[in-house]
DNA sequence: AGCACGCCGACT
DNA sequence: GTCGGCGTGCTC
């Protein structure tokens, strides 16, 4: 059969048979999608709608039609409020899925990110279902011209926009963003009758549907022509069922043909709706590998976990850890459960979809960002059906709606990507999988080369004991048991990489000016007589950090942030110019310095570019290709790139952070880090941390081939604890050192943060903002927490906003009293904006 | 988020 | 006196 049979009633009634049917109740209560509004809303039901809890709404609220979601029936309409003003229900836009496990963690989330609850629902969604009207903007008739003589500027603009337009319409908010007093000047148009404005219903995405042919004759056909026995018989070997449009491209038939067959009530023609969804690259299918004794303990461990049970698995880089999961979720598969695989990023590990495409092929679903909103709601919806199967995806995936769930992997555990900066709730897909395996009762495998100190310290806690002692211990609450697996070996026995630490103050004292060591110098100029490949990494793309000024020492700043501005060299000829690396502005590179007219303008700091440049100059045979955001912005550039690579089309790989995930590649024998040091002096109590994670998976790519590969790893400061954890792969030795000075200054993992973040376009009001809800928040001093700052953030202004934060510190052994959000929300004028995060990431 | 209503300063 | 700014509050 093609298609599936999500439009009918059928299987969304057996999916919510739990729910009693109460269509006879006329009052819904639902929550609206709508910032401000914490409470439910009463709807009555027009009778010709069922609607059933959970459901996804439309409904007119205010002058809008926005989102909603079914809550509960409810027998009477709230006593306070006149029968009148309760409206009725739009449409019902997706026959919802919230059983209890799934809607408890929507409220979770939401409870403990301090978000409303439809902020977290709204994160769980594929994008597009909560849709809402728009205010547009459109020309009447024709435009004489000469019409504006007597408008405000604002007016006349805006006419000149519309005129522009092929449609001659525009959204309001897309005309308020582009003008200034745009409200004002729309009024005008529209008391001069040369504009009107209407209200768009929401865009949602929808199902999208297609006719499909079902044969439905005996066999003994009479009255019919040879050509409609010939489509007959089409359909017949394509086993009775197919789209309309792919019967008549075999058939090469009309539509009409197919017309007079149904009349004469042979086929039947039905829209049907069809999944559009990313259809990956074909796989030649492969066989589970013969595993490392490692390998079979950590499958045979997390195949007997039992109810909700986790595991750490610490598996060095290249020791495997792909083949575990591949072989932990087959038997999954078999008892008719699905799973579910957390990555950083998706588009980075192509390599990973590819390997469970091969073992699993239909049943591996993708479930990300980039993919367009009809695939996503397609595979949502998919996912509904509860098929067994296993969806790779990233943080939001986490949300993915499988019924039946056996199992969560997160893999790189440790990538500070599962944690949402914006917009809220900033949740971090670990913690989110830690409820969903707590509340659907299944285990949860936690993979890193380099686990988080969260995850480390939560396993050596609990793995020293063993399960029965667990049992015991915790007799009325039973808190989930974390083993540690350690997978301390590379497959075949292969050894890690040696990592080569060069001191860069050394070479320069030796008379070596150039970026690169005499080490690594020597490394690239074997690597193509060698026949083999290398990496370069590079804390930064673009080509310099900052331009400065020879003669006034000047530094050319972004003017809309706090930052210097990048040089980017893009290609010979082209613009030179100059970019923001946080908001994107870009001009093009003086030629004088705009300070003192000096023409002496400087690069400093090493990019990407600059690194390539650099190779071109030295080493013209060798060919590279560069890969960071610059030259992967486009979609599928990451596969494109990775693959020239494996073919061997290039000798040299430089990139950024972005190559540093589960890159897999057998022939690379050299990693050059060009300069550890832009990792090492990061502003931020979780740097050293980062810093280890970042060059041990860096240093990781080499050597997964026969050749054990070489690292050499160029630094200022060689004798820092992060070098040297990383020269000598020392995990442990590394992380519990790290951990005492956690301890010591009350950071996580040891206690939590909550930071609160302020931003304002207006310097005094957030400083002003931050102060009092600082002061405010000294009232509540308990021995629990302390309050740092307010201090203006890092970097203090970002794209004209200027940034600052309270950082509140809570010691885990005691109950925290928390204070009232309410009130710190209500110390906040309306322009300056305050996001709360909880367990943040990123401090600057 | 929109969009009302409603209260103050710059004009007729 | 009126117009038009924007601050405050409501939307079933």
């Amino acid at each position: 059969m093609v298609g599936v049979n999500l439009t009918g009633r059928s299987v969304v009634a057996e999916l919510q048979g739990y729910y009693q049917s109460q269509t006879n109740q006329r009052w819904l209560e639902v929550l609206v999608d709508c910032p401000g509004t914490q409470e439910v809303y009463t709807y009555k039901l027009p009778a010709q709608l069922t609607v059933q809890p959970g459901d996804i709404l439309s409904v007119p609220f205010g002058a809008n039609q926005v989102g909603a979601i079914a809550l509960r029936f409810v027998e009477h309409p709230p006593v306070d409020l006149s029968p009148d003003k309760i409206r009725a229900v739009e449409d019902v836009v997706s026959r919802g899925f919230f059983p209890p496990a799934y809607w408890e963690l929507l409220n979770r989330v939401a409870a403990y990110y301090y978000t409303p609850l439809i902020a977290a629902i709204r994160v769980a969604l594929p994008p597009g279902l909560l849709g809402r009207s728009q205010r547009r903007i459109k020309l009447i008739g024709e435009i004489k011209p000469g019409v504006d003589a007597f408008c405000t500027p604002a007016a006349k603009e805006i006419l000149a926009l519309l005129q522009a337009q092929p449609n001659k319409d525009y959204s309001f908010i897309y005309l308020q963003r582009q003008v200034r007093n745009a409200y004002r000047g729309v009024r005008e148009l529209l008391r001069l009758s040369l504009v009107e404005s209407y209200l768009e219903p929401p865009r949602l995405t929808r199902p999208k549907l297609q006719k499909a042919v079902t044969l439905v004759g005996t066999g003994l056909e009479r009255d019919i022509t040879s050509r409609q026995q010939e489509i007959l018989d089409v359909l017949r070997r394509q086993g009775g069922d197919i789209w309309l449009s792919e019967l008549l491209r075999l058939c090469n038939a009309s539509p009409s043909t197919l017309k007079t067959l149904e009349q004469k009530g042979y086929v039947v023609i039905e829209e049907r709706e069809m999944l559009r969804q990313e259809q990956g690259v074909l796989q030649a299918a492969d066989e589970p590998k013969t595993l490392t004794a490692a390998q079979s303990r950590a499958v045979e461990t997390i195949t007997q976990l039992a109810g909700c049970d986790r595991v750490l698995l610490h598996g060095v880089t290249g020791s495997g850890k792909t083949e575990v999961y591949l072989q932990a979720i087959a038997p999954i598969l078999r008892q008719g459960k699905s799973a579910l695989v957390l990555v950083p990023e998706i588009g980075l590990t192509p390599q990973l979809t590819d390997r469970f495409r091969a073992r699993f092929g239909s049943k591996v679903c993708v479930y990300h960002s980039a993919l367009s909103d009809g695939e996503r709601y397609d595979t949502w919806r998919q996912m509904l059906l509860g098929e067994p199967q296993v969806v790779i995806g990233t943080r939001s995936a986490i949300f993915a709606p499988l019924p039946r769930l056996g199992l969560i992997i997160l893999d790189e555990e440790h990538d500070s990507s599962f944690k949402q900066d914006s917009p809220i709730p900033t949740y971090h897909a670990r913690t989110v999988a830690q409820w969903r395996a707590e509340l659907e009762n299944c285990p949860l495998v936690l993979g890193s080369a380099t686990p988080s100190l969260e995850s480390w310290v939560i396993s050596r806690e609990q793995g020293s004991r063993g399960a029965e002692e667990q049992q015991q211990t915790t007799t009325n609450y039973q808190l989930p048991t974390t083993h540690y697996l350690s997978l301390p070996e590379r497959i075949q026995s292969r050894p890690l990489p040696p990592v080569e630490v060069v001191d860069m103050r050394q070479e320069i004292q030796e008379g070596n000016r150039s970026i690169f060591s005499r080490a690594l110098l020597e490394a690239l100029q074997q690597l193509q007589a060698r026949g083999q490949q290398g990496i370069l990494f590079i804390h930064r793309r673009g080509h310099s950090t900052f331009v400065s000024c020879r003669s006034c020492g000047n530094v050319l700043e972004c003017p809309a942030c706090d930052v210097s501005l990048s040089y980017h060299h893009t290609e010979e000829g082209a613009p030179q110019l100059l970019r923001c690396h946080y908001c994107n502005y870009s001009q093009s590179h003086p030629r004088n310095c705009p300070e003192c007219g000096s023409p002496y303008l400087k690069f400093f700091g090493s990019g990407t570019q600059r690194v390539a440049q650099e190779i071109t100059r030295l080493f013209p045979q060798l060919r590279f290709i560069r890969f960071d955001s610059d030259t992967t912005r486009t979609k599928g550039a990451h596969r494109t790139l990775l693959t020239q690579f494996a073919n061997r089309e290039a000798d040299l790989l430089i990139g950024t952070q972005m190559l540093t995930k589960g890159l897999d590649l057998p022939q690379v024998t050299l990693i050059g880090v060009v300069a550890a040091d832009g990792l090492l002096h990061l502003p931020d109590y979780r740097a050293a941390e980062r810093a280890f994670q970042t060059l041990t998976q860096v240093a990781g790519r080499a050597g997964r081939g026969d050749d054990p590969g070489r690292v050499i790893l160029q630094t200022y400061t060689p004798d820092h604890p992060v070098i040297q954890a990383v020269r000598q792969h020392e995990y442990e030795g590394f992380v519990e050192a790290e951990l005492q000075q956690r301890v010591a200054l009350n950071y996580p993992p040891h206690g939590r943060l909550i930071l609160l973040r302020l931003s304002s376009v207006e310097a005094s009001a957030v400083e002003n903002t931050a102060g009092a809800i600082a002061s405010y928040l000294n009232n509540y001093i308990t021995p629990s927490w302390e309050i740092l700052g307010p201090a203006p953030a890092n970097i203090l202004r970002v794209a004209n906003r200027y940034r600052w934060q309270i950082l509140l510190k809570i010691a885990t052994d005691l109950q925290p009293v928390l204070p009232d959000w309410q009130q710190v929300r209500s110390l906040c004028p309306n322009n300056v904006s305050l996001t709360i995060d909880v367990d943040p990431l990123n401090l600057m």
